[in-house]
DNA sequence: GCCCTTGTTACGCC
DNA sequence: AGGCGTAACAAGGG
């Protein structure tokens, strides 16, 4: 599922149609803003391609598009996908699944197409979004910003951390794997961090999200969609004897291990 | 054919 | 006002 890194990956890609011109949009008539989309979107040209958590922001000269992939969205830009198969999405690339086609006009730039294809049809697109709402982007996390934010919720840490008005970017793998690599209990209650366990998780989010980045995405971690089905022992390194154990918080699925996630470390 | 999965929003309640 | 918990949503895959 596109979590932040997934939408890094797709902004990298989608940095190639920077300079042209959309020549025509197309746009699932299901969406909010299909026909403004529509008419504002011709003869528009690229100015430059931006991220903010989940959020992937085409600049036009004159608007400003944003992109949500929903769970199951991919980007194909000029009929490449940067990433080939999404956990829990499908592989196939089935032209019905198109959400959103921009073509671009070959006699002002390079032609080619940018298209948003989501078999779960979850995708959103907006004209000139709203970002206002959303917290930190997860690659510029704050251990004292941090530290306030959970300080005033009483919510599983779990919840609060996929709350984008707190961190924008972080979806339910990507909390479930730095949880686990900081050793933080998922079900504590937020503001019971002290300042040196969100230093933790704020330094294990510096390290392991560049890594996760370069290695492919949001499934390339120890808590990978295959052992999340599995659970069976700890995959940390560092843990002898946990045992992987699955719980709800907010309605979402949550791994953790019993042992070195403990609330009493 | 049922159940699981995701992120976000819409509720009711406190 | 706003935090909290839960349901609903789409639809492919197991």
């Amino acid at each position: 599922m596109p979590e932040g890194l997934e939408v890094e990956i797709y902004r990298r890609a989608a940095e190639a149609v920077v300079g042209r011109t959309v020549a025509s949009a197309e746009v699932d008539e299901r969406q909010a803003q299909a026909s403004e989309i529509r008419s504002a979107l011709p003869g528009c040209s690229v100015v430059g391609v931006d991220r903010v958590g989940k959020l992937l922001l085409i600049d036009f000269d004159r608007w400003q598009l944003g992109i949500h992939f929903g769970m199951a969205g991919r980007l194909i830009v000029d009929g490449f996908a940067p990433i080939e198969t999404l956990a829990y999405s499908s592989s196939q690339d089935r032209p019905d699944w198109d959400r959103l086609v921009l073509t671009f006009d070959p006699s002002d730039g390079a032609a080619g197409t940018l298209r948003v294809n989501d078999p779960r049809r979850w995708s959103r697109f907006t004209l000139n979004p709203e970002v206002d709402s959303l917290g930190t982007d997860l690659f510029d996390l704050d251990p004292q910003r941090l530290y306030a934010l959970l300080g005033r919720r009483t919510a599983p840490l779990k919840t609060v951390l996929l709350d984008q008005s707190v961190v924008a970017g972080l979806g339910n793998m990507l909390v479930d794997e730095l949880l686990f690599q900081a050793g933080i209990d998922p079900s504590r209650p937020a503001r019971s961090l002290s300042l040196d366990e969100v230093e933790r998780l704020v330094a294990t989010a510096r390290s392991h999200l560049p890594e996760m980045l370069a290695s492919g995405g949001s499934d390339a971690g120890l808590l990978h969609p295959g052992i999340r089905k599995s659970l069976g022992p700890c995959p940390h390194p560092d843990c002898r004897g946990g045992q992987l154990q699955r719980q709800v918080f907010g309605g979402r699925t949550t791994v953790s291990c019993r042992k070195h996630q403990r609330f009493d470390r």
